[in-house]
DNA sequence: GGTACACTATGAGAACAACTCAGAATAACT
DNA sequence: AGTTATTCTGAGTTGTTCTCATAGTGTACC
């Protein structure tokens, strides 16, 4: 029983990748509701209609297959991050779309982004995995709209580029766990990103001169300190 | 050959707490050395000196066995914390304090958080499990230290105390990952702590009412005024 | 001091799931 | 139609967690 209706108009290859696509769609199912022990390759070969054989054909192991599901949701993702930017000029309309579009995303393939998580984030063997190089690609896009900005003069250019990547997807992948624990709305997203969005402008956004902040007027107050001693000292 | 020999001044009790301790011990370096699932029962069994069924007397499975591991961590974790911040004063010398603590007993035990990272978080069960009430009393500690603050005007309160939660918690989880990709020099903890308190400074941080900056001038105003004053009347 | 009893330990093997492989089926080409 | 290359199959192998019937050990009571 070959079944995989040979549709007349299909050549050979077109059939594999179709058959490949029904896989990692099964998969990316399966793993969803099922976590990825609870995932068992038979139900997934079973459901995607092939043996339990063929699937090894397609992927070394589970943990490639999972790479596979992983893998599409990542080019969706940086996709979408690119196309949206291409639109905006104004420095944070961007961060605050690039936010936005990652909390959506990943809100809505949350499961999925455990499992990246769970399985693919031990530093020992990161780099040697896919999903650093797809990592790589979507954080390039922050970091070419942080790297604009601070050539325009709108971020500090004192504070390290990781820094800020790091406090940007950390504190947004947290404030996106605490979601998930709440439960909470929707709605709440606007919350998380205007917040997140609002501490980055004041922590990393560079005033406009004449309107000198914080670490400008350090030099001052230390200055007058000097001018109190010798004050202090003489009267 | 029941081995373990039987000291003479032990107590039942006493003995079986000995070799929980020890199967936990054994346990936490094979974790560590292998991962969870390059860890093998029989293995840390043999270790630890007992059969592979005793090791289930002692848990209830591989997962209750990481459970223990990992809640030794989280114990020392928060007492560390409590016991740093009694001796100060000063918020952010406090906040300052816990991100430096954090990262140091983070980075030192990477390898258990990693697995406590990839095998304790999916939010689906999060609640159920036991890091959850470790995590709790852990952050209660840091969560003390914001909302004194806030009473005592020092940080906005306009600002989700969870937000603030998550900018310090995930800012470094990230800087810590990032930290280990590159290999980076123990010293670069100090920038890693320097920069996420001073974004935290700058981004939640509240100026004296009149004045949109974090260090405070105030003081050396007033001793200017109480130096005129002498000098009004020396005069 | 001996005997009953509860507690603790053992390790062979049951259960289970990922992965393999020799052979069957199918498509492609002549 | 025949030959070859490709793709598929599923029963079996392997490896690991966890169970459980049996055996051992310390404690308490007579």
């Amino acid at each position: 029983m070959p079944d995989a209706q040979a549709k007349p108009s299909q050549t050979r290859r077109e059939r594999l990748e179709e058959r490949e696509a029904a896989i990692v769609a099964v998969a990316h199912e399966e793993f969803v509701r099922n976590g990825f022990e609870g995932a068992k390759m038979a139900a997934i070969a079973g459901r995607a209609g092939v043996a339990e054989g063929t699937v090894y054909l397609y992927f070394k192991n589970k943990n490639a297959l999972l790479l596979a599901v992983i893998g599409r949701f990542y080019q969706e993702l940086t996709r979408g991050a690119e196309e949206g930017i291409q639109d905006l000029d104004d420095t944070y309309a961007r961060l605050k779309f690039l936010a936005n579009h990652h909390i959506e995303r990943c809100l809505a393939d949350w499961r999925i982004l455990e499992l990246m998580i769970a399985r693919f984030r031990e530093v020992s063997q990161y780099q040697s995995d896919m999903p650093y190089e797809y990592n790589k690609s979507y954080v390039a896009v922050f970091d070419r709209v942080v790297r604009d900005a601070i050539n325009k003069g709108e971020l500090r250019d004192d504070v390290p580029h990781w820094i800020i990547r790091d406090l940007f997807f950390g504190s947004l992948e947290y404030a996106m766990r605490t979601h998930m624990l709440k439960n909470a709305p929707d709605e709440e997203v606007r919350v998380i990103v205007d917040n997140v969005i609002d501490l980055l402008q004041r922590g990393v956004g560079k005033a406009a001169p004449g309107q000198r902040i914080s670490s400008d007027i350090t030099p001052v107050v230390e200055r007058l300190e000097r001018i109190a001693d010798r004050l202090d000292s003489a009267v």
